[in-house]
DNA sequence: CAGTGGTCTAGACCACTTA
DNA sequence: AAGTGGTCTAGACCACTGA
């Protein structure tokens, strides 16, 4: 409720690295969204407006709108013309990134581990071949994993992907897929999700320990790497007593 | 595959509206996603730099340069330093809005009713309070509403709204409820959504017309508006086979 | 090395909100 | 009327990519 405006620190103004790879937006970006995180803007603050922060900070007004822009995307301030910039309530940070669901385990401090239930090149399908936009010659790497945290099953992922033969098995067992693809110079920039839930098989009920026919949440999934080639058709399943999926929508 | 640059019919560089409410940026980008929508640009396609493209639209780096970042964000457009700016693969246009279940029924030429369950004001409870952020005698609008689309049963939906006494009945039958709040005043700006899956409930089970026991697609949002105050704590439950969740990611 | 996008600056004008 | 964010311009320098 509080439209509070508060004065910070001067330590958070200074210090800037203008000479590191870090964009001084983003260094911006990163100190407010701390500020929020730990307390010191609590929800409803207002902030300055954007010409006199950017001055505190040193930077040009679009450098440090710039720098708002990046919590307003992510839902962590709202700006109105006319009034200013406020934090947004009950704003707990969250993430919902193109991230890997290893990358998400381990963040969360769980263990994850990885069961590599098939692995195997072959000649994609009529079906397949359409989908990934490759040649019908061309071979798919496809994948059966089951992932699991501190020993229970999480999710069943099956991948096919491109141009990967050099994802090694024994790898997949210990490490984020989209880890190991980045590592060879995929990076993944864009991915189209569709979530919906369905009847566990029997097959999914015996990996992921549910009842058959009970609820399970699917995730399909077609991910773009940097040149905006399809990359990875991914289609998981996730234990839904022990998986959620999050995401923030702003409005533009 | 194609990285082909085509030239464009010059007529779409003219007659950009600089005096309209529709900004130029805008504009831009309507025009080049209705250039992908339609296959002029196919997929894979390599657009001009931007300065250049700029220039024959008439306008200045930075604003051609946004026109393009908005693309980018909704995963139409990968750009690359010194490489360029690509159509992605696969780009059929398609929303992940911050828009209402109505309106896209609506959008998609489907005839959505709704029948109002449960309309009444309470005061919250406890928990209520805290995660609405509101006063102990603070009354709240608890709507409880059967969403279908063509006759068919799609979406059980549960809101607790506050400061929406001026929210009709009636009213709610014809429309979605986020057109109607806008009306009044409140823009939905952030919503945080968590979405799983779970067994129906008996009730459940009746009114979306499933199987006791079989999968439900749940999503639980809480939405701020302008200001960044919660406005609405929404439950929804899907039927899984009727509807699917769809949203882009774009890496950052 | 030429061409691309990524960042940053300094300033201008405007629309909207609030009082 | 004062203060805010929203838009737009004109230019600069840099980092990265690929031939």
């Amino acid at each position: 409720m509080s439209t509070i405006e508060r004065p910070l620190p001067a330590e958070v103004f200074s210090g800037l690295d203008r000479v590191g790879p870090v964009p001084l937006y983003a260094q911006v970006a990163e100190r407010l969204e701390a500020l929020i995180a730990d307390g010191t803007l609590p929800s409803g603050t207002r902030l300055e407006n954007e010409i006199a922060m950017g001055e505190r900070f040193g930077l040009s007004r679009p450098t440090m709108r710039r720098a708002i822009q990046v919590l307003v995307d992510k839902g962590l301030l709202v700006r109105r013309r006319g009034v200013g910039t406020q934090v947004v309530q009950g704003s707990i940070t969250r993430r919902a990134e193109l991230s890997s669901l290893y990358d998400d385990l381990a963040q969360d401090g769980r263990r994850p581990t990885t069961e590599v239930l098939v692995y195997e090149q072959l000649l994609p399908s009529p079906e397949l071949t359409q989908l990934l936009g490759v040649e019908v010659d061309h071979p798919v790497l496809h994948l059966r994993r089951l992932r699991s945290a501190d020993g229970v099953p999480i999710a069943l992922m099956e991948n096919h992907l491109i141009a990967a033969p050099t994802v090694g098995r024994e790898e997949l067992e210990h490490r984020g897929l989209y880890e190991m693809l980045r590592e060879r110079g995929s990076t993944m920039r864009v991915a189209r999700q569709f979530v919906t839930a369905r009847a566990a098989t029997k097959e999914e009920a015996k990996l992921l320990d549910v009842r058959v026919g009970g609820p399970i949440l699917t995730l399909e999934r077609t991910a773009y790497d940097q040149s905006g080639q399809i990359v990875e058709i991914g289609h998981t399943h996730y234990r839904p007593d022990r998986y959620t999926i999050e995401f923030t929508l702003v409005a533009k």
